[in-house]
RNA sequence: GGAAGCAUAGCUCAGCUGGUUCAGAGCAUCUGCCUUACAAGCAGAGGGUCCGCGGUUCGAAUCCGUGUGCUUCCA
């Protein structure tokens, strides 16, 4: 096989990701194994992949090649949600291209366009998610508005209005102008914002000249004032009591009220008041008995309410309006000023608060038992901190407003008569039959019900997401939802913690009597390298699918790992993802050199390298049970750090170099399969973080049967370690450092030779080892001493003491003495410290005896290096 | 206004239950190498009052309090 000098990422991976698929690996269906399963939480069927996903895609997919390489029978299922805003305005646009107005379309031809356009463009970052290597059982791919989901949807509707906990009625709603629809509160960003506080006067109705001034932000809303109100307790309204004033422009004559709900210290202490326009004015309407005059439309123009400038934008008018007031006499002046303004999460238009009937859905007492089974740890929240903000809004939970001014949705199930009467149920008939038993008298006659015009929430679809795509309405006792339900883990990112963790735990609850899963993971939010939240509107997001053509999906996947701390914000940088690609490069390389030797195997050669198989193997068991705690913890970009630094260094940098043969050397057979099987296992602890080249790697070093593939190889059980064994590689590691250190600042080139002479008690040790250590230090001789040598350049390692001869070196031993001396000088600092410490009786009576223990031999090691020091100073 | 989090190398950050496997990684910097897999590389090195102050403790980057600075969430 000819190898390419570097690895070749497009062509492998999708040729992996084919083989991976074709043969099933993908597919789960329930059996004697346990299951280990994740329900994707579904994206905008809308939506393109950006970082946001890829980070967390990629924790879902390691978390299930992991498990399945545990042995769990792994099921990851995709789908997305049919998000009605985001998709009801890309099909509006669509229809617009075409020279369509939905307004000349019915409800059922609109909906026939957005299925056309769903089919179409619907689910492109389900493909894209391939890209990326996502083990997903695509067999179980759902939508949220495929018929047995609407099916759901309806029925969880129906049964929660029965239950009490659905009701329609009028509230100050979130409105969104442009898509034209309610938002519910989670719906709606807020952002700090500069704008201007206007103060304007409004003149008392009394026969003095005298008026009023106010401040607001908002003076297009003034047509709608219906009162002014003051603090009962400011001294500089009292005289105003029963009073009223004029609304500047169209002298409405609007009443002077007191409520202890101003502040004074705001403005000047004067509010205007209208109900129509503000959630707080609107309470204070309430209380005070006001009149509602709602001047917007429905598309933020100004109403015939309005009396002027009907028609025209509520910004336009914001504009308009000061300079009539300045015309009028009613300025007074202006404020640069910094306020939230809120802003919808699809259409990032500014929120109108509006007065509207809508459905709503009372949360109580569902989440009672989703709070519950928080706080006492029955569903885990990784990292726990969350706890925090899911009890908060968890215990201050508002009711829930799931009605949307939308046709792509599934349509609320309420019917009406001609007296307006509502009739809840799964369906038109069932409906009707309801009206006849109520109302036989008018029944008689046969006229037809009213079915409601709006669409629900998208997210009261994706709330039943973890029951329902195991098929939970057509058959709860079915062996799927048996099987697989509670889920294993959601992973998911901070800010969707009310939108999708607490309401699916409720639904989860109330309708499976169940949680939905064992654990939550939050990732954290992917910024860009300012520390700004990447995001479509800013634009910061780097084009994902280029980054995979250009880098590689594993360079990607390893990039975004190693950079996410459990929980922690994580800033990307294209540095990373050079980082990943260099450590493709390496492990290709290290493929190469291995297989190099293939053909150098002979039978006929003694075996020396069993001191570096056996300290690899080790340090493999080592990190291998180091990762599986991190994993547990979900410290995944530590466990990923952990396995990087095995290949590259442990693997690459220390243990080929030992067993490397000679050039054009033969190798011995032993050596070569056992190199062959270790770097097997380094790639399956990679795989689930890497899973293309891993793969790819796996398939190069050796010819497989079928069926032989990595991503299905299941992982050994490491038990017991060799601590000997892992302190003689570590100390192996320090002596060549030490010496090639040495090298260094004696400007020895590389190529110069060196003869090493060993002053030590540990011979065993280094007979062991001691061709691979000549061998990296380029000694072309090594030999053991009592003595001191003369000339040559001395150095101590642990307790033991080195002695290089170098012809080719410029020996500096004043250099060397100041170096020694130094170390000495800490070293006795540190033992005065140890042996204060273990002269402290409160110390050794409090201290766990294996911390005594540790100091004892701290103490002695002091002890001895310092003898050894000393010593080889003297001799210099 | 309420709540949470963060402050460690030039930069971005790790550091779980206090004790040299505690001061670490990547990038950047410096020195020497195109050494028979890899210059997307190899071998080394330097670099930190662990934000300030106070406390608990035999012992604090780690726990508590406080000040300062930043971030986020909620209203």
């Amino acid at each position: 096989m000819e190898l390419s000098k570097n690895f070749q990422h497009g062509e492998a991976e999708q040729k992996w990701y084919e083989h991976w698929n074709n043969s099933g690996y993908f597919n789960s269906k329930p059996d004697d194994r346990p299951p280990y399963t994740i329900v994707m939480p579904p994206p905008n069927v809308t939506g393109v992949l950006h970082m946001g996903h890829a980070l967390n895609n990629t924790v879902q997919d390691l978390l299930i090649r992991r498990a399945k390489m545990q042995g769990y029978n792994t099921c990851w299922v995709p789908g997305t949600d049919h998000a009605s805003i985001a998709t009801e305005a890309k099909v509006v646009g669509m229809l617009r291209e075409r020279g369509i107005d939905k307004k000349n379309l019915s409800r059922d031809e609109f909906l026939k366009y957005a299925w056309e356009w769903k089919e179409k463009y619907g689910g492109i970052i389900l493909q894209q998610l391939r890209k990326l290597g996502c083990a997903l059982d695509w067999d179980r791919t759902n939508f949220t508005m495929d018929d047995n989901y609407y099916a759901a949807v309806i029925r969880v509707f129906v049964e929660l209005y029965n239950k009490g906990h659905i009701y329609r009625g009028v509230k100050m709603i979130n409105w969104d102008p442009k898509a034209k629809t309610a938002l519910s509160d989670e719906e709606v960003n807020y952002k700090q914002t500069n704008s201007k506080l206007y103060y304007v006067q409004y003149k008392i109705d009394s026969d003095t000249e005298e008026y009023i001034t106010i401040a607001t932000v908002r003076p297009e809303t003034i047509l709608g004032d219906t009162a002014i109100c003051v603090h009962p307790d400011d001294p500089r309204y009292a005289h105003l009591k029963g009073k009223y004033c004029f609304v500047p422009l169209i002298n409405r004559r609007i009443p002077i009220i007191f409520d202890d709900y101003i502040d004074i210290e705001f403005g000047t202490g004067a509010l205007k008041v209208t109900p129509a326009h503000d959630l707080n004015d609107y309470n204070l309407g309430l209380k005070h008995n006001l009149a509602v005059v709602d001047t917007l439309n429905e598309d933020g123009t100004m109403s015939e309410a309005a009396q002027l400038y009907i028609g025209e934008d509520r910004f336009a008018v914001r504009k308009k309006i000061v300079e009539d007031l300045k015309t009028a006499g009613n300025f007074v002046k202006e404020e640069e000023y910094s306020n939230q303004v809120g802003f919808s999460e699809r259409t990032d238009v500014v929120i109108e608060p509006r007065l509207s009937m809508q459905w709503w859905c009372n949360m109580q007492d569902m989440a009672k038992p989703a709070l519950e089974n928080v706080l006492n740890d029955n569903i885990e929240f990784h990292p726990a901190k969350f706890k925090n903000l899911y009890r908060h809004w968890m215990e201050n939970i508002k009711d829930w407003c799931v009605s949307r001014q939308l046709w792509w949705g599934q349509r609320i199930p309420a019917w009406y008569d001609a007296e307006g009467t509502i009739y809840v149920a799964n369906n038109a008939d069932e409906a009707l039959e309801q009206y006849r038993s109520k109302k036989p008298e008018l029944a008689a006659s046969n006229p037809a019900l009213r079915q409601d015009e709006d669409v629900l929430d998208t997210w009261f679809s994706s709330w039943l997401w973890p029951m329902q795509v195991f098929g939970w309405n057509e058959a709860p006792d079915n062996k799927d939802l048996q099987y697989y339900y509670p889920t294993n883990t959601l992973v998911t990112a901070p800010e969707i913690i009310f939108f999708w963790v607490a309401r699916m735990a409720m639904a989860g609850y109330e309708f499976m009597g169940k949680k939905p899963f064992d654990k939550v993971y939050f990732t954290g939010i992917v910024r860009d390298k300012q520390g700004r939240k990447m995001s479509k509107s800013l634009g910061n997001s780097p084009d994902l699918l280029k980054l995979i053509e250009d880098t590689g999906a594993d360079a990607v996947r390893f990039s975004v790992m190693i950079s996410s701390p459990a929980g922690n914000d994580l800033l990307f940088d294209e540095s990373q993802l050079e980082q990943g690609r260099n450590f493709c490069n390496k492990m290709w390389n290290a493929m190469k050199l291995a297989k190099g030797w293939e053909s150098r195997v002979s039978d006929s050669v003694k075996e020396t390298n069993t001191f570096a198989i056996d300290w690899m193997e080790q340090r493999i068991a080592k990190v291998s049970l180091e990762v599986d705690e991190l994993i547990k913890d979900f410290r995944l970009s530590e466990a990923l750090k952990l396995i990087y630094s095995l290949i590259w260094d442990d693997f690459c940098s220390w243990y080929l170099e030992w067993v490397k043969p000679g050039m054009d050397q033969p190798i011995a057979k032993n050596t070569y399969e056992k190199t062959i099987a270790i770097y097997e296992q380094l790639l399956q602890l990679l795989h689930p973080y890497m899973p293309f080249i891993t793969e790819e790697i796996y398939h190069a070093l050796k010819e497989r049967a079928t069926g032989d593939d990595l991503i299905v190889r299941q992982l050994p059980v490491y038990e017991g370690l060799n601590q000997e064994l892992l302190n003689h590689g570590a100390m192996l590691q320090e002596l060549i450092t030490a010496v090639r250190d040495t090298r260094n600042k004696n400007q020895l080139k590389p190529k110069d030779t060196i003869k090493l002479w060993i002053d030590t008690k540990h011979t065993g040790l280094y007979k062991q080892v001691e061709h691979i250590l000549a061998r990296q230090v380029n000694a072309e001789e090594l030999g053991y001493t009592a003595d001191a040598k003369q000339g040559a350049i001395s150095i101590v390692v642990q307790t033991d003491k080195l002695y290089i001869e170098a012809a080719a070196a410029a020996i500096d031993t004043g250099a060397q003495k100041e170096q020694m001396r130094k170390e000495l000088d800490y070293l006795k600092g540190f033992l005065v410290s140890v042996e204060k410490k273990l002269g402290n009786e409160r110390f050794v009576q409090n201290a766990k005896p294996e911390i005594i223990d540790a100091e004892r031999k701290k103490q002695a090691d002091a002890e001895a290096k310092i003898k050894a020091l000393e010593e080889s100073l003297s001799l210099l």
